[in-house]
DNA sequence: CACCTCGATGTTTACGTAACCATCGCTCGT
DNA sequence: ACGAGCGATGGTTACGTAAACATCGAGGTG
């Protein structure tokens, strides 16, 4: 529906409206409406938004008149007189890393489901009207809540100024004692790539880590570490990567390189994937002399060479409760604060096998 | 700046307005700032706004005051007087493309630099409210320009209806004669790719596509297409995937069975991944049985084993493109056709070489 | 020296909506 | 039968901003 009044050029009927160079047709209106369909505004408003109180053969000659018009409701109107904006922002630095893009996308799904919309809040880019000596517009977001999706030292640091009031759920950080945190149990995801890597029989785990200032790295690294302690077991040198690829197969090197090393564990899948290609190229088979656990179980996991078994986030988890910790806020203009942490677990696919007796290992 | 006016609640003045149970505090606004600075409000909005006509004086007592307060201006009420947002939409299926999240991402950057903000504009999704029976407020969209990622014929039958007059710029698609269209240039990436293959003296290439109901998997397939034929080369038949690396796995084990295939391109690189997998497995060697070559250039590419050989494809200047056209329309309040193509390059890495000349392969 | 011009600033108004309160007409209880 | 009560609808107003127009004062020009 509303294809009929979609495109006011293409119509049989011409628009009843100037739409000549320059003047816009100016939208039809609450006010046209209601002529139209002869009841108030107010009547109309109340159709519009699914009040009560409006009988069945009003509400059907306004929308006759609606659809007849191509009404559309004024947003900013709207947000002007209510408050609400029905909208939330999600602050990130980049969307270019698997997890940023996929808690996304799962905030943006669940935040649909409820009838608001995802405004991305760009950081730390310089304005060009900044030379014009006025306030950033980048500023006056209308937006109702914030999901920031990184540390809160960075979102502290950030360049924008959230709106003052609007509440905030953050995700890949401490600081339940401040916002509202949703994140992934890292450190329990840790624990059972550890825990299976173990249980396999391996003396211990290696771990290439994300980068150091990354939350989500050091709670995947304390878990590891925590897991080796908890079996009494030494803890290797932690490996730091910086979630890429290319990083992960430089890590691989140096983990290729110590002829002691039987099991990793990657902080996350893409520098699994380098792990698995420094160790293929210095000739260490996977898993029969090294074993493999990544992070994440992104789609592509499953087609490595070989499969990799890998720790599953459950990304669609985390944002629906993101959404809903927000819209609970909003709706009851509260605060929340505290930490809720979503369960992972672990997809065991080829990459990972008990230690093999190869005699080139020492000791 | 601004941290001292950001909680009302912290400061030791008590605000001066009433911010009991549920009565929020009512923003600072333009009249409050003119009144401290002892001006009229239309200037400050001159100030806010950056526009000239201000002595540097009054400008200087107004910026104060609004720091003094922590003023912000309002966009719901800026955008109900100017018709402006400053908000470009954007409207995709899924964020789980390479492609769409780059390209988003690209754009979002581009946008931002001239101080837009991004809207995702979900599709399809049915929402909770359209049980009361009102319109859909995912209709009122808040946006001046839409970039649609998708086919123009998903567009037109897709659930949202865009704001009338809106320009629209799309990416992915044909319908140049309609709509302001930003693509890669899918037809000579192909090129490139099959021309690299048959310089290296394979006979012909096969070619494992994206879903048939994707523009740049059409594109791409007929570019390998032609170029095969402009040089006389037999054309094998196309194998469709999904996008997916699990797909191309099934393409590939396709492929390995074909004892004549020497090369193939594959549409893009998750899906490569999975034919590298499944040669692998059928015990062809990649590259000296069998060359690849994929599409997209992911940061993972040049971690896979071997290395991939691929298609570059420019996501910053197709966002960057996208958003000057958005704007340019926004600006110029006019309608932009046409088709602008933005150029790949290859990539060359360790996935293709020379054919050999395997005895196993048949004359 | 009166007048004109122009730059700086103030005043008025309208943008489209929804909260609040008023009004109107009907039904139900006694 | 009549008023209370209630459901349906209308009138008024304010949300915060920026465009359009008005005003005011200073400096230049004849």
């Amino acid at each position: 529906m509303g294809a009929e009044a979609e495109d006011t050029h293409a119509d049989g009927a011409p628009d009843t409206r100037a739409v000549g160079s320059g003047g816009r047709p100016r939208r039809v209106s609450m006010a046209d409406v209601a002529r139209v369909a002869g009841v108030s505004p107010q009547t109309v408003s109340r159709v519009s938004n699914g009040y009560p109180g409006v009988v069945e053969s009003t509400r059907d000659r306004v929308l006759t008149a609606m659809r007849e018009l191509g009404y559309r409701p004024n947003s900013a109107a709207r947000a002007l007189k209510s408050g609400r904006f029905r909208m939330i922002g999600v602050i990130l630095f980049t969307l270019s890393t698997t997890g940023n893009m996929r808690t996304l996308d799962a905030i943006a799904t669940s935040a649909a489901r409820e009838g608001y919309a995802i405004t991305l809040i760009p950081v730390a880019v310089p304005t060009q009207d900044s030379v014009r000596g006025a306030f950033t517009r980048l500023g006056e977001l209308a937006v109702d809540a914030v999901v920031a999706i990184m540390e809160v030292h960075l979102l502290d640091a950030a360049t924008v100024s959230l709106p003052p009031g609007a509440p905030v759920v953050v995700v890949d950080s401490k600081a339940g004692d401040r916002y509202s945190v949703v994140d992934t149990d890292q450190a329990e995801g840790a624990r059972q790539a550890v825990q299976h890597l173990l249980d396999l029989g391996h003396r211990t785990v290696w771990h290439v880590a994300g980068p150091e200032d990354s939350f989500a790295a050091q709670g995947r690294a304390d878990g590891w570490r925590t897991t080796l302690k908890g079996s009494g077991r030494e803890v290797p040198p932690v490996l730091h990567g910086d979630w890429s690829a290319e990083s992960g197969y430089e890590m691989g090197l140096r983990v290729a390189a110590e002829r002691d090393c039987t099991a990793v564990f990657v902080a996350n899948d893409q520098m699994a994937l380098g792990v698995q290609r420094a160790l293929h190229e210095q000739g260490r088979a996977v898993p029969r002399d090294v074993s493999i656990v990544g992070f994440d179980d992104i789609p592509e996991a499953g087609s490595y060479m070989p499969p990799l078994t890998t720790v599953h986030q459950d990304f669609d988890e985390v944002g629906r409760r993101c959404v809903a910790s927000a819209l609970r806020q909003v709706q009851t203009d509260s605060h929340e604060r505290g930490t809720t942490l979503v369960p992972t677990w672990l997809v065991v696919r080829n990459s990972t096998a008990p230690p093999s007796d190869d005699p080139l290992r020492g000791s």
